[in-house]
DNA sequence: GTCTATATCCAGATAGAC
DNA sequence: GTCTATCTGGATATAGAC
């Protein structure tokens, strides 16, 4: 049926809109104080409309979660492997700083539990969980193997990121740290071999 | 004036008593969800009697705030700065991640903004501050010079008890990697002097 | 699919009696 | 200093008309 694909993609377009909608507005007055009539209003609806896109509150960040988590996902698989370790490490990081910066509420929705009395469905984790995946299989492609190795590194660039947005949000502090980072990392594998 | 000096520290007492109610209710329920109609539930009064003590619930967060990092100087005051920098470092590390999994509600109240419409107050931040700097003076003192290698240094110490917190709140996981930051972050001033 | 109207609930804060 | 009663405002969600 032509129709019914026709509708399948307004509706999914509409979806969208409400999406972006969201974010604008969570960036604007924070993600904690995101109310489901003022994105309502801001796609020009009236907030039970929501219902008709989403099942609750709830869902509606879970797909803004996962679709944080595709766009990391993303962002990983552009990071050129094809130099040294540390120069890839140093440009893995540098992406994730940047990226965290780009949005506040996104890095708050994905890495803190910033919402109240929600926590991510296990669908939308599972997203989370496959492109944690891929991080770690293109880390150990590059040469950083192990758990241990590989939570080191999680927990340095989580750090960068959290302390640059909490500290100077707009700037360079941590950021410019990205290179020593990765060199000290480097350099700790190479004599833990 | 006696019957002053008694009745202030009977008004101390019991706003002692009311944040201590306050920090239980935060590790039940979620810092995001205390209310001060719970808070003062649990102190046996009702919820207009607290502003005998607190302004409103803004002042009894900063309280709250301030707490924190007066409990973190004493920590650190308390971490051996005679051994080698290393040791040092790595004590200071895992008493920090410690500290931050003792209390979840106290991690997020100091360090993230979990809480709606809340931020620390012009007076509970120059606590936060002083803290700071007590610590920076103490590593200056110990070897970690410079405003680079401080930012380095407090980037992977929040990433360590970032990641502990999100992923593994009662275990180890990143816990034991506190030594292999401190040597690893060592070995870098070393190279950079 | 969108609306109005409403149910239900809970929050912080204040007025004024005792 | 503590209380009851209330103000004011906001949230998610549902019922049912159009």
């Amino acid at each position: 049926m032509v129709t019914t694909d026709v509708r399948a993609r307004r509706r999914e377009a509409t979806r969208r809109e409400i999406l972006d909608a969201a974010w604008r507005l969570a960036a604007e007055q924070g993600l904690a104080n995101l109310s489901l009539r003022d994105v309502a209003a801001e796609v020009g609806m009236r907030a039970p409309s929501l219902y008709t896109y989403f099942d609750s509150k709830g869902s509606m960040l879970d797909a803004m979660f996962a679709q944080g988590y595709r766009e990391l996902d993303e962002l990983y698989a552009g990071v050129r492997s094809d130099g040294d370790l540390a120069a890839m490490l140093t440009a893995a990081t540098e992406a994730f700083v940047r990226f965290c910066q780009a949005s506040v509420p996104r890095y708050q929705l994905m890495f803190t539990r910033a919402v109240a009395g929600w926590e991510p469905s296990a669908r939308a984790y599972e997203v989370s969980v496959a492109s944690y995946e891929h991080m770690r299989d293109r880390l150990a492609a590059a040469g950083v193997q192990g758990q241990r190795a590989l939570d080191l590194w999680t927990a340095m660039t989580a750090g960068l990121a959290a302390q640059q947005l909490a500290n100077d949000p707009d700037g360079d502090r941590w950021f410019v740290l990205s290179r020593d980072v990765a060199v000290m990392f480097v350099d700790h594998l190479r004599r833990n071999r």
